[in-house]
DNA sequence: AGGATGACATTAC
DNA sequence: GGTAATGCCATCC
C-alpha cells in the first residue's frame, strides 16, 4: 500500500462536503483497512490541496499548529463549532463531531468501496 | 527479527 | 464533562 492508501484517504477526504467533518477512526473504518493512526500519517502525506482540516480527531480536536489555519477553514465552510464554556478566551473552539460528524450517504457508501477496493487490489507491488 | 514512533481511539478515574 | 493511562495498526529505524 503506502501511497494507494495516501491516495485512498486523500480521495475520502475530499468527498466529504463542506461544513462536515470525519475522525481518523471513521476514515480508516470506511477505508477498511488499517487503523486510526495510519489514516493521519496518510492525511499528513497527502499532497497540498486536499481539505485534511476536514478530518479532525474523535473528540473534534486537533493539534494546536493546525487548529488555527482549520478554525479559518471551519469558519469559511460554517463547520458547526462549539464553543468553550468561559474559559477566559481560550479559543478552544473545537468542531462538534455531535452535529459536524459526515454521514456518507449510500451513493457515497457505494463510491467510497470501490475507493477502497482500489487499495486492496493486490496489485504487483510486494513482491519483487 | 525486534523495538520504537505516530495529524488516534477507547476506557477508567 | 474533562483529564490520564493503555491498546491498536502499520510503517520506519
Amino acid at each position: 500500500m503506502r501511497g494507494d492508501y495516501v491516495a485512498a484517504v486523500c480521495a475520502v477526504v475530499a468527498h466529504i462536503p463542506p461544513g462536515r467533518v470525519l475522525s481518523y477512526g471513521d476514515i480508516a473504518e470506511l477505508l477498511e483497512s488499517g487503523g486510526p493512526r495510519q489514516a493521519g500519517a496518510a492525511i499528513g502525506g497527502a499532497p497540498a490541496g486536499t481539505p485534511w482540516w476536514r478530518v479532525v480527531r474523535a473528540d473534534g480536536t486537533l493539534p494546536p499548529v493546525l487548529a488555527g489555519k482549520a478554525l479559518s477553514c471551519y469558519l469559511a465552510e460554517g463547520t458547526a463549532l462549539v464553543g468553550v464554556s468561559g474559559q477566559d478566551g481560550a479559543a478552544v473552539r473545537r468542531v462538534d463531531m455531535r452535529r459536524a460528524r459526515w454521514s456518507p450517504s449510500d451513493s457515497e457508501l457505494i463510491r467510497l468501496s470501490a475507493l477502497r477496493r482500489e487499495v486492496s487490489v493486490p496489485h504487483d507491488e510486494v513482491k519483487a
